[in-house]
DNA sequence: TGTACATCAGTGAACGCGCGTTCACTGATGTAC
DNA sequence: TGTACATCAGTGAACGCGCGTTCACTGATGTAC
């Protein structure tokens, strides 16, 4: 029996690798649709697929690797969200008419993809990584990464106006600060806004201007309309 | 047989009352232990505690029940603790040494909350909260009101440090909006620094004085060392 | 002070359930000849 | 083109486990008389 280079089969009616995806897209909706990671099951994520539970077997070795693929999924949908945004900005005029507008843009669509997919949201950033195993065991440096695409995209985004005028007023600025404290208030409201639907939240628009004024460009509230 | 007043028994060697308290301890030792909420089992509980599983009927309907108990005295921790900060701050000079003392003592004591509970602190603000029932069923109002708690003291802060010559370059501020803007940096900063710790974050003492500096005081960047 | 009794916090056995995981299997697909 | 066979994705039955919950109970505590 000569050595023979393992070939891919064909998929069986359509199935195969259809069905991994079919698994990850029923995480994914029992996951938006319970609110809670552990209503993700093998079991059940069989029966929504409309397949026998140890079938998964085959695709994936555990319910937390499933989950791993939703986060990840969902971190490139981010990653395209946040990217798509900046293109529309800065694609008309070609020039910049407003120095802050990718900002506001980059800014929106992060909120944006927050609210349309919370419980995605939630389980990207809202879960406690445990550095388990003492300093740097680095055993999944592609998850301590999937953060790190977004917020480059959002330190992209302040670069690129650094240049401006608005920046010329703030010589102590750097970009990466800017870029750090942007991140964590647009994280905060997106989080909170979520967790205590109860507060009086402004507009986003409004949140946004706030907070990019604030940070970005030192300028005080924006006139919310008190004497 | 005359009606009689229900008298409060006395506790049976000690237990009793102290059985509830034993199982919110134990819950909260369990949540911080295993970093996960659904590491709270009825059985679980019992088990730690010392105890067979039916007793915790006595006290508590539902597994549910114990851990709304263990947030609500998280929330009146962190309260205390923002309320203790405050105070210290405020102590020694009488008058004000530096008008953002108190706002800072307060916001760098939440931060030590969150860093100190982290399982606890997630449980509390990263649990999303669908309003279950349409437009206002107010069937929590306790759960509702419970971060606007911390809030408060967080507002209060801010406010009473409006009338001070750095606020007077801010005609368009008001104390709202600085609040909640404070916040949500600040929940943004515990949240991430917790979900993502291979971030190079900066030290507290430094992000605290980029957030506050930025959102109350119109103030840039802290200098950051850069040409 | 002493005895009989009501109270009630906690026990221990038992149940049914959904779960993850295993195992031998089935049957359609694509391939060798 | 036709037949025999290897492959392999998915099946169905079975297992042991920990869970929430029920039930009749026990035994110490405090009270009535």
């Amino acid at each position: 029996v000569p050595e023979v280079e393992k070939v891919r089969r064909q998929n069986k009616r359509g199935q195969g690798l259809r069905l991994r995806e079919d698994i990850v897209a029923a995480a994914a909706a029992l996951l938006e649709e319970t609110g809670s990671e552990d209503a993700i099951t093998l079991r059940g994520l069989a029966r929504k697929v409309g397949v026998s539970a140890p079938a998964i077997y085959g695709h994936f070795g555990d319910v937390d690797e499933i989950l791993a693929a939703v986060v990840s999924e969902a971190f490139d949908e981010l990653d395209t969200a946040l990217r798509a945004a900046e293109r529309a900005a800065e694609d008309p005029s070609e020039g910049a008419a407003e120095p802050r507008t990718a900002v506001r843009a980059v800014c929106a669509a992060y909120l944006d993809f927050a609210r349309r997919r919370p419980q995605r949201y939630r389980v990207m950033f809202g879960r406690h990584r445990t550095h388990e195993g003492g300093a740097m065991t680095d055993r999944r440096p592609a998850g301590a990464l999937l953060g790190a695409a977004a917020f480059d995209r959002l330190l992209g985004a302040v670069a690129r106006t650094t240049g401006h005028p608005s920046a010329a007023s703030r010589p102590g600025a750097d970009t990466f600060t800017d870029a750090t404290a942007l991140w964590v208030a647009l994280h905060g409201y997106a989080s909170l806004r979520a967790s205590v639907p109860a507060f009086p939240w402004p507009e986003d628009d409004t949140m946004l201007e706030t907070l990019i004024g604030r940070l970005l460009d030192g300028k005080p509230s924006p006139a919310a309309g008190r004497p």
